[in-house]
DNA sequence: ATATAAGATTAGGCAGGGCTAAACTCAATA
DNA sequence: TATTGAGTTTAGCCCTGCCTAATCTTATAT
């Protein structure tokens, strides 16, 4: 038991800089660029070569100048703790106090930074231990970890496949509402009739033969699995 | 609409003294000392001139060198924002997710300055729109409104009365636990025996004709009115 | 009327985080 | 190989809050 998980997070930014971390090391093979980071935080990019060094220095990071940063064993610890919380926070906003897609993600943003972690797993709790969140994430468990995500963005699936929506991008909140609108959430099934190359439309067809052409962009925040 | 109440607090310091000078201004004519003020929030009374100083300039509170700091209408209404939001907070802590009162306070000193109107806004709802929090205190309204409160102090009370518990003192833990253990909580009916002058003990008798001989620092923490 | 102590204020610092502007790396292209 | 520009880092500054030490004020007691 470290001296960071005695019962909350660090100073709010140093998570903030570790989820950003987490997150865009995902795809970039484990590292993250000052600028990504910069940007993904609003923060000017000095800004986050400063943190890097500090975040080092805890302990939390392995920081090379000009090479980026990745999360040493207890940075992602500090990471998933926070991804919990952020998730949790965000199911209960959804189910329990009647907020939108929309304002979900800034409120949870803000709060995941002021709970304990005893607050969280009665959150937890409350909820029924779920182990994915509204927008279809996974929860990572409280000890850490986090299931293996095979899933696959709309846009790259093959014409023809029958496949389950497992997640929609949490980011853009104009967007959550235009799939919710239409339904297009986690769980739903859906066959791909046609993606096309040229503008990068996807077409799908739902369980009522209800037939969505989605739009490049779309079609990269939506997330399946054909299982 | 100032710009102030928009959406969240200030800076999360400058809603705690507002609330200190709040709390400590009830019984002290309305004006609050930087001794007071300091060792509520535990810093120091360099730091709380300094804090004055700032809260002045920011038009919340008046203040005048050498003899301490009044609040504004604004600094008012910013004070009974976050004490509103503070009381929805337990309340839901307390009757949502089992936390104990001991444990409480704490948590939602935190919580408070990291939710938004909307946030405390449908936890009310979510609530049924509470009007005293579980230790008897009263929640401002959400336009700022406080019921008066005409309750005193046990140790006040003449013997012979028979009073009913309004609210308990949530400062601290152990007293509160204390208190909850004997089930001495607000709404119930007592009636008083015995003021001892020499060591401030107050002897009370509950209605399954129960005694309880109260020691001054309890007596002083459990308040009560005649109805 | 004055001395004194309690309480309050100023001065001078420190750490966390953020910013801009200027200087540096490094990889890609001419 | 030499140049160049995107991306990074450094330097220097700002603001919020807190602290200690030193210096007032003020009220109270003689």
């Amino acid at each position: 038991m470290n001296d960071l998980s005695e019962t909350r997070s660090p100073s709010s930014s140093v998570g903030d800089y570790l989820k950003a971390v987490w997150e865009l090391a995902v795809d970039s093979g484990g590292t993250a660029s000052t600028k990504g980071v910069a940007a993904r935080l609003s923060v000017s990019p000095a800004s986050v070569s400063n943190m890097f060094a500090r975040l080092q220095e805890m302990g939390l990071v392995r920081y090379e100048r000009y090479r980026g940063a990745t999360l040493t064993e207890r940075g992602r610890e500090e990471a998933l703790r926070l991804v919990r919380r952020h998730r949790l926070i965000e199911t209960f906003l959804l189910e329990h106090l009647g907020y939108d897609w929309q304002e979900v993600h800034d409120e949870a943003e803000r709060l995941e930074h002021a709970v304990s972690d005893g607050f969280t797993e009665r959150l937890a709790e409350l909820l029924g231990h779920p182990d994915h969140d509204p927008h279809g994430d996974p929860i990572p468990s409280a000890e850490g970890s986090l299931e293996v995500d095979d899933s696959m963005a709309l846009s790259q699936v093959v014409a023809g496949r029958r496949v389950r929506i497992s997640k929609v991008r949490d980011e853009d909140a104009a967007m959550l509402d235009y799939l919710g609108d239409r339904n297009l959430v986690p769980g739903r099934w859906l066959r791909v009739r046609e993606v096309r190359e040229l503008d990068g439309v996807v077409v799908v067809e739902d369980e009522e033969a209800e037939v969505y052409a989605l739009g490049d962009p779309l079609a990269r925040s939506i997330f399946v699995r054909n299982d």
